[in-house]
DNA sequence: AACTATTTATAAGA
DNA sequence: TTCTTATAAATAGTT
């Protein structure tokens, strides 16, 4: 409900992430004392903002305490600990079977454990790839573009100097215009896939045999 | 957000109370998941129904346990008991303060208590008891109204039981169409102020020496 | 912090 | 209860 339509995921820019928090906050807090008041409602709700940050709101009839006596009470005798450690596991195995899907998919873009994939799958795959594929090569053009224009731009500054430096000592010389150094361009491109590498290192273990330097060859 | 523009208050229509919660409560579920994912946050939302039910959601990487010691945390060495007496010590202290606002309102449309009110106060009391008093008496005018039509329909009704007895007796007589009795739906008038006196009775106690029966000359 | 174009939530009605 | 829909409210992106 915004200018544009978001997704529900980790928004990954923190400051838009800190934004979004306090607002939609505040948006929580309004809800839930509205409950409270037209259907005479218990309502508590703790909040913890990915820096930490602590809020609460508590119906006006009711405590923290009272509300947790109660909840308590509809645990039964199962003792919150019980439900901690229930919860955990569930969550620690919802995790498990992510990550192995992420590694799956990953193997997948490699190449590799291709064989329990149908024919419409295989072909969605490729098509997927050749997508990204697309945009690595878009990429890898623009940086190359605008770097060669950085470079043409610092040499006309230099024949510039060096032009007016001859014309001071009175001299009749000037350079001629040359093209960007592509040398360099590329030496960036590279630097990319060294950073592609270092990231997928520390959250993937399992995966740091293998060769990401072939990554150099498509943006080569 | 609605058909309608609602206020924030206790929503007296029971059944309409609970359905009201049960969708606000479904609206609220959503946004403290979205809260969770969205901001990376950790959220904990308890409630109680009006009824007693009991429904929560807790963020997927924490438990109850979890955020309530860190609220344990937050409050430091207060403890928990100190910050709920407090809390229940302050809202008692309101309620006081409400009940006796009540009880005043009561009073000065019991025509009591009326000196602190400047002129245009009492201007507005007066418009608005004139007001309440046209509803009263409408009300009253529909009772009569359609007392007086049910007791005509059993009158007819009776007539015409009676006049095809005496056909079937093979005689000529007839009774004739009379009014509805008017004392019948006097009588239940009067109900309506017994139900008034009955109903406020148990939530002030301070008032049982009023004289309710004065409604009955409006009423009559 | 404000502002608004949009998306969402929901009150009322069926 | 559940669905629909007109409308109120929340808020994403922007300034």
């Amino acid at each position: 409900m915004g200018r544009g339509k978001i997704e529900i995921k980790r928004i990954e820019n923190s400051t838009n992430r800190q934004v979004t928090y306090s607002k939609r906050r505040a948006g929580i807090m309004k809800k839930a004392k509205e409950l409270t008041v037209l259907c005479d409602a218990e309502v508590c709700l703790m909040m913890f903002s990915g820096t930490g940050k602590f809020s609460q709101y508590i119906s006006p009839s009711t405590s923290t305490k009272e509300l947790y006596d109660r909840y308590q009470q509809v645990l039964g005798g199962a003792s919150l600990w019980q439900s901690h450690y229930d919860r955990m596991k569930n969550y620690l195995n919802k995790q498990k079977d992510i990550n192995n899907k992420l590694r799956r998919e990953i193997r997948q873009r490699n190449g590799e454990d291709l064989n329990d994939l149908s024919f419409q799958e295989l072909r969605g795959l490729e098509q997927h790839m050749e997508k990204s594929l697309e945009c690595v090569r878009s990429r890898k053009f623009h940086v190359l573009t605008s770097q060669t224009d950085t470079y043409k731009k610092k040499i006309k500054n230099h024949e510039e100097q060096q032009n007016s430096l001859l014309r001071e000592f009175g001299g009749n010389y000037a350079l001629v215009d040359q093209e960007g150094d592509y040398q360099d361009s590329l030496g960036l491109a590279n630097g990319i896939s060294h950073i592609f590498a270092f990231r997928l290192q520390p959250s993937h273990p399992n995966l740091q045999d293998q060769e990401y330097g072939s990554y150099d060859l498509r943006l080569a």
